[in-house]
DNA sequence: TGTACATCAGTGAACGCGCGTTCACTGATGTAC
DNA sequence: TGTACATCAGTGAACGCGCGTTCACTGATGTAC
């Protein structure tokens, strides 16, 4: 199953003591919304997922709710790292780099659909002070490339930054929730997510007078 | 509850019969729904909400999945109705008609969050031909507005209607579903909704050169 | 290096609860004549 | 208009099941000396 690239299979307890049982609960978890959905799986389910009596879970969360939480900031820090990533890696050009992180957001959707639930799906909004802050974090990302792009504009018809990261933000996640995820859901459309982003940043980045 | 003012509150049966058990269990999901998530809730609840026994909801849906599948599709006519009414009541002009759509579309996340989560955040697709008939009359309006919009443009320079109302769609659908629930969710933004929407379509349109 | 002991992270049995679902039933409604 | 009857839409009791949660427990690990 792709979206476990990152953290590698549960391998097997080695013996009474699991562990690793608290990232395995969480592999568990992404396996299980990625069969039925952010809401189609209990704690217990998550136990059997990892392998281990209904009663061990509570030694690492105190509840669903719990886990789920944590599942949706481990989502907000990869988020978090791939926009990063695709922010420092790649053409270093203002509006290519903008464009990106677009890109970067909608891919992560499609790879981790399990996970793009988890954190937007949920029901829950996740007020916890680590989800928040892997939150701000992503949105970080955007902001300064925002910021940075704004600069090479002259100063009378400077664009304020945080408008265009909301922008490119609320464009990228529009695209991702309707049709990024293709084995659970959505709307087809006759071209790929990628290019109806690609598209629609160099129009509205046009709109504001800057052209590549 | 304000996501009653449309189908009105079910005011009690009149006898052994319910006369309307099956508007009634709908409510009854919206309700729950409200309070507590698109999975926050049980077939059996439905019943108690709407003041029947457990079995009497399987008179009229198969299982808690159907019931769903049918509050799905009353949002997704619910919308179109909303999408109507933006388009052909309001401003004629073409440019304001394209943003009055985009604007309902928030307006309606934002009155009705507990149809606008059965629609997009209960996990299911919803391939059933009446929710696919509703969603296609909702995209159909903003397609037939892109649509007059390019007439506007001389022919050389006309964009693709569709993806204009693509492009309209995920913006106003990333809008909706990172900032307008006002109680259940979500992020916070310097700015309304509504603004931030505004801004961002005249900002794509004048990319596509067409300006008020 | 060995031993005693504290702590940790699991087990598995048990419980009460509510859910989904079926069933024979029955009150209410509609219709033929 | 009245009556017999069919159909509809609900009841309520029952069931098996799995979930969440607690509990005393125990095997494994780490540490002091």
């Amino acid at each position: 199953m792709g979206h476990h690239s990152r953290s590698g299979r549960s391998r097997g307890r080695r013996g009474y003591h699991h562990g690793n049982l608290r990232e395995a609960l969480i592999d568990a978890a992404l396996e299980l919304i990625a069969e039925k959905g952010a809401a189609g799986f209990t704690f217990a389910d998550a136990a059997r997922g990892a392998g281990v009596s209904p009663a061990a879970p509570y030694r690492h969360f105190r509840d669903r709710d719990a886990l789920m939480a944590d599942v949706a900031r481990r989502g907000f820090e990869v988020l978090a790292e791939d926009l990063e990533q695709a922010s420092t890696a790649g053409d270093p050009d203002p509006i290519r780099r903008l464009e990106q992180i677009g890109q970067a957001y909608i891919e992560f959707a499609r790879k981790e659909p399990a996970l793009f639930s988890a954190m937007f799906e949920s029901g829950h909004s996740y007020e916890a002070p680590e989800v928040v802050v892997a939150e701000e974090r992503a949105f970080g990302v955007l902001l300064e490339a925002s910021q940075e792009l704004a600069d090479t504009v002259e100063d009378d018809r400077r664009p304020p930054p945080m408008m265009m990261a909301l922008h490119m933000l609320s464009l990228a996640h529009g695209i991702a929730a309707l049709y990024t995820r293709g084995d659970v859901s959505r709307r087809k459309i006759p071209m790929a997510p990628s290019e109806l982003l690609e598209a629609a940043v160099l129009v509205y980045l046009s709109g504001l007078g800057i052209s590549p």
